[in-house]
DNA sequence: AACTATTTATAAGA
DNA sequence: TTCTTATAAATAGTT
């Protein structure tokens, strides 16, 4: 009954092919952005490319913050770099857990209860170096009550302190580790298609407990947090 | 300078807000199977709504297989049921590993090396027993013999013999399991967003290897899967 | 579900 | 890239 004019195939020509995916996705996230706000639900799209994975998660809290409407004169949602920040408090405020531990947990902490406590202690021992405001946060008394009221492991407030920038080089530095970290490299590819900036700490955690390495990031491995 | 008519903000009335969802949700994704065929990528959507999430993890390869172009009569993507082996299939062979191991590994596995032979150990005594499909494929001689070439630890082969409705269920028992696992609900409601069915039998295995539980299900707790 | 008036997305060309 | 605009497609309102 339609008559529909274009085939949904494979475009061949690289400057076409580049330029609808650079149209349709701008729709696409649009599109899910209205959605969240106008049903009231969480939503999320991730457009994986090979080295540049773009990650949307869609607050609605944020989006109703920012806009009652869209602005009259652009296709995409609001999309303020400050706002970053406020979506990482809303991430760190979503997901009270009462857990015992000051610290922030490891992954398998979780997954292994019998091994719980060694774990605890390898993390403590394990902090990350490569950044000396970790330091100054392990150090500085006043902030070190904060750790009390630390009852959220999917964000570490040692991250507070950087900015958008430098979350996205965290993030390019996980997936370089991803490259180079044998054995483990294919299970963290295939989890990384889905992780969200919420899971983010967990994974610098995993990565830079073990290594101390500085962030050098090409611009190619950088995901996007939006 | 456009004339949007429409405000972007919460729907109140609840008739109109579900008519929304679903009209939008489908053109959404419509659009994202769209675009993972136009432009070659993988890209996966998920609405995540109170106890019903719905995730759209997008194969290109084998919407390529089903449509070089969309039926003429329907809005919707291709969504064959029957096509759904064929995506885990896909999810089985995407992901290839050079483990030795010939049973496939817990997460912890990968994220705590040193303690490697004691997991395997402990996943070969607490197998899955709550479906006689797997003791079947456990003792079949000649299904033992394809374990061999198993090296794909995203897919667990025991899988293959769950048709799409039960691996419904599953998915919704892994939801049930998360609102009772004491101390784990609340980092895995947090990944659970991201989870796409590549990572599904990881979290089926870590729920069914502490605890043998049969099925058992509302409609509300099922995760669709396309 | 189906229809259709209207809005919105987007492909192609500048 | 960005912008323009003709056309296709999505969808809100209605049946």
């Amino acid at each position: 009954m339609c008559a529909c004019v274009f085939k949904v195939e494979l475009i061949e020509d690289h400057k076409k092919r580049k330029s609808t995916l650079v149209n349709r996705k701008a729709g696409l996230v649009k599109k899910i952005s209205e959605l969240s706000i106008l049903c009231d639900i969480k939503a999320c799209m991730i457009i994986y490319e090979e080295n540049n994975h773009q990650i949307w998660p869609i607050i609605e809290v944020l989006l109703k913050k920012t806009a009652n409407s869209y602005p009259e004169d652009t296709k995409r949602p609001p999309n303020d770099p400050n706002k970053v920040k406020e979506v990482i408090n809303l991430y760190k405020n979503q997901l009270p857990f009462e857990g015992r531990s000051k610290r922030g947990k490891t992954l398998s902490n979780y997954f292994e209860n019998d091994q719980k406590k060694r774990a605890e202690i390898k993390v403590e021992k394990d902090l990350p170096t490569w950044d000396s405001r970790f330091d100054y946060y392990k150090n500085d008394k006043k902030k070190k009550g904060e750790i009390k009221v630390e009852k959220y492991p999917t964000w570490d407030s040692r991250f507070d302190y950087l900015s958008q920038k430098e979350l996205q080089n965290l993030a390019g530095v996980v997936e370089k580790r991803m490259d180079k970290a044998k054995g483990k490299i294919e299970l963290l590819k295939s989890m990384n298609v889905h992780i969200g900036s919420s899971s983010l700490w967990l994974f610098l955690r995993l990565f830079f407990s073990k290594t101390k390495i500085k962030p050098n990031l090409t611009k190619q491995n950088q995901i996007s947090i939006f």
